[in-house]
DNA sequence: TCCTTGACGCCAA
DNA sequence: CTTGGCGCCAAGG
């Protein structure tokens, strides 16, 4: 039982991290990846972020990949809604990729640290 | 049960 | 600098 649930706990971790960006602040699925320990299994970020879909409270589309494009657009409701929703956090947003990625970057390992 | 796919990232050529 | 390949872990067919 206990380690089933150190599993479960992954993807719980992640919502947990994704709820904590800031608005108009953007991450990168590897920059979670890290931050949980799990290095090099940035995959499995954007699969829990999948699952994440039913909850409307974690703000998925403020991760990105590491180059800050928006690869995950396609399985939102509609195929531009994580531009929109990036734009109304006051993140500019130019043919599927974040503007000044460096500078809106949020690094959970350096801001949570 | 085995094979393929996938919201990624790093390394080698 | 650009392109291709491999590794990570989980889920679906």
């Amino acid at each position: 039982m206990s380690e089933n649930s150190q599993k479960k706990n992954f993807f719980q971790d992640v919502y947990e991290v994704v709820k904590l960006i800031p608005k108009g602040r953007v991450t990168s699925y590897g920059a979670i990846a890290s931050y949980l320990g799990s290095k090099g299994s940035a995959r499995m970020v954007g699969w829990a972020l999948i699952a994440s879909h039913p909850m409307t409270q974690i703000p998925a589309h403020r991760v990105v990949n590491r180059i800050g494009m928006l690869t995950g657009s396609q399985h939102f409701d509609a195929p531009n809604a994580m531009q929109e929703r990036l734009e109304q956090d006051g993140v500019k947003v130019e043919n599927n990729q974040i503007v000044d990625f460096e500078k809106l970057f949020w690094d959970p390992a350096k801001e949570l640290m």
